[in-house]
DNA sequence: ACGGGGTGCGTGATACGTCAACATCCCCGT
DNA sequence: ACGGGGATGTTGACGTATCACGCACCCCGT
């Protein structure tokens, strides 16, 4: 038997678990919200999101996957259902004939222009309208650190 | 058309996409420790630390499914796999008889215990000790605000 | 040129989450 | 007492995440 870990203090505790459980309910909020009104999941958005900001509206599957931090499996699981959706396509690469590269449909962006300023308004709605403009700076502090801290390895 | 929403700056940007990123990590991070360590997943281990903190270590399961906010369904389904694993049993309850007790099993409390001293540590070494004390309390604050802002409806 | 190791991506099995539908049972008004 | 509405919990179907594996292909040393 090791020594009794140090455990958690009662604000220790309130910032860990009340992270998981803001987390979990924002999701759910803004997903519903997304899901229902235009027939987009989260990881629709976000894939979407990350596709019309890169140029000629496409990526290198595995560019995608990085920026997402998705596993590629993941990536390509998605990527399948989108596409028989008619968001997404998949193209062939002529420089790498291994390679892929995922291109929104005029479909997929008119979806997710469509639905851009309601994600706004539910992230204004249920997140940052009800923190002060320090909170809110202080979070993406803290969340900068952390990642920062983690990311590698 | 409606007019243009305001867009979120840089710094809500960056308090919103990182919150998501931030915890998809620590949960990645912490649920390969449990899963790896003691073949728990996170899921497991919440079911499992909420039933020995519960007198008897049995609770309804509605309640349960109150304090986990979780789905009555998902309870049901992840109830089901832990218990052919043998973590916990169901019983049935005489006050009524619609109802069912879940209670944890010797082998459900011995891997917990085993498990919760390695978790505690995963908590302060993926998370809090990457904060100040200021930090953390910070974000309790933020939290708890955010979660009593959406709690209901 | 060729052969082996690494890379880019897809697939199938399995675990998990959500929804809708259902069976059972309690409670309360009449 | 009975009958309907609400509550408790389970189940099946389906979408999604992860893992292990496989295939095609590139690159580089020989």
């Amino acid at each position: 038997m090791s020594a009794d870990p140090r455990w958690l203090t009662a604000t220790e505790e309130r910032a860990w678990r009340g992270l998981l459980r803001m987390h979990d309910l924002l999701v759910d909020r803004a997903g519903r919200s997304m899901q229902e009104g235009f027939g987009l999941s989260a990881a629709d958005y976000t894939v979407l999101a990350e596709l019309t900001r890169a140029p000629g509206d496409r990526l290198r599957v595995q560019e995608l996957a990085g920026v997402l931090d998705w596993e590629k499996s993941r990536l390509s699981h998605h990527l399948t259902r989108m596409a028989k959706r008619g968001l997404v396509v998949r193209e062939e690469c002529a420089d790498d004939r291994r390679g892929a590269f995922v291109v929104v449909t005029p479909a997929g962006r008119e979806a997710i222009e469509a639905a851009a300023p309601r994600h706004v308004e539910d992230v204004r709605r249920y997140f940052l309208n009800h923190l002060t403009p320090g909170q809110i700076t202080l979070l993406a502090e803290i969340a900068d650190t952390v990642i920062e801290n983690n990311k590698h390895r």
